[in-house]
DNA sequence: GGATGGGCCTAACGGGCGTTTGGGTCGGGC
DNA sequence: GCCCGACCCAAACGCCCGTTAGGCCCATCC
């Protein structure tokens, strides 16, 4: 083990994460934080300038995570039906594979400083503009049905991917792959019998 | 008009759910919530007896338009999708004729002390098995594929009303009937042509 | 007309907040 | 042997928080 610990910095902005993403931003004290690493709060500031420094880059972190999970997919030449699956998938597993920066990204982005929040929602009408892009894909190709709304699809595709941050449990008895299986299964096909 | 103003204390409430709803819990001071209906911080005491009171009204009137939307459809005799696609109109109404109090119910309930909050997670276990309950009868009576996970396909319906609040906005071009249809059309017969 | 009570004000309480400052400790490189 | 940089502490700064206390105004009612 050459580098046995992660460089300080990196253990604050992985405690801010969980504790923002369990108390929240502003019940979360910078000696609370400091605490959980077994410091003072004041020397929080020899690595950060600070509190919203820290939330910006968990939120900029999760952000980017989700646009180069979806981004590469883009010009795929997949039909959309494989797309919209492999699309689901990709965006569980972000979510699942980063449960608090996920939890602070949907909860705690209003509290950004408005430039921070302007890309935030930027961020939003870009992932909404991927899959109304697939949703009318799929349309022109005929493998999705000719009188989908292509926006309200696009709010149920989005509804099922976020929603998961409120209920996955790592470790449990499914896995991202797994749920996306299902939850494609089910958009595309349909409940009835 | 025999009264004309509502009595100071709803007003009190109206404005918190706003606040709330809009900053967060934790980032409206009772000064900013004083000042939104004219008067001094301290003068709110005069009407409510804290401001976790405040929470705690909101978040139970929240859960209370719930329940009493779900469970009068609990006994009904209805075939499953159409209990389905009921319940999503009246879950999604709740859901916009109280975006404030319902955004509020969504981000704040972590901050409740301890018996408030385990009301609350009792409340979606219920909510939980309504779902499945309806999932479960629709499997049964034959109007479901016979191959759906209950617990999975409960969160997929849940996913698509209760992000709802994320995005509908009242007195756009859609209403909640129509929403809840649309998605009620899709996931019952699925995406594919 | 005197008392009552609702509704609001001003002022203050103790405490916690994010952040700054100055200094101390300690290990590795010259 | 010395310096340097990384790392942390203790203490304090000014500010804002939720909440309380005491008093003023004024419509209503006996």
């Amino acid at each position: 083990m050459t580098d046995t610990a992660k460089p300080r910095r990196e253990q604050i902005l992985d405690s801010a994460s969980r504790l923002f993403s369990e108390r929240g931003y502003h019940a979360t004290s910078m000696r609370d934080l400091a605490g959980e690493l077994g410091m003072q709060g004041g020397s929080l500031y020899a690595h950060i300038a600070s509190k919203e420094e820290l939330l910006i880059e968990i939120v900029n972190q999760a952000s980017r995570q989700f646009d180069e999970a979806l981004f590469t997919l883009r010009g795929e030449p997949m039909r959309a039906d494989e797309k919209l699956r492999e699309a689901m998938f990709r965006h569980i597993r972000v979510v699942a594979d980063n449960m608090d920066s996920a939890t602070v990204f949907f909860h705690e982005w209003k509290h950004l400083s408005p430039e921070a929040y302007g890309r935030v929602t930027g961020w939003r009408d870009t992932i909404d503009g991927f899959y109304r892009e697939l949703v009318t894909q799929g349309v022109q190709e005929g493998t999705f049905r000719a009188d989908l709304d292509v926006k309200m699809t696009a709010y149920l595709i989005l509804s099922a991917v976020n929603w998961a941050y409120t209920w996955y449990r790592p470790g449990g008895s499914m896995s991202p792959r797994e749920v996306a299986d299902q939850f494609a299964e089910m958009l595309l096909s349909g409940l009835r019998a």
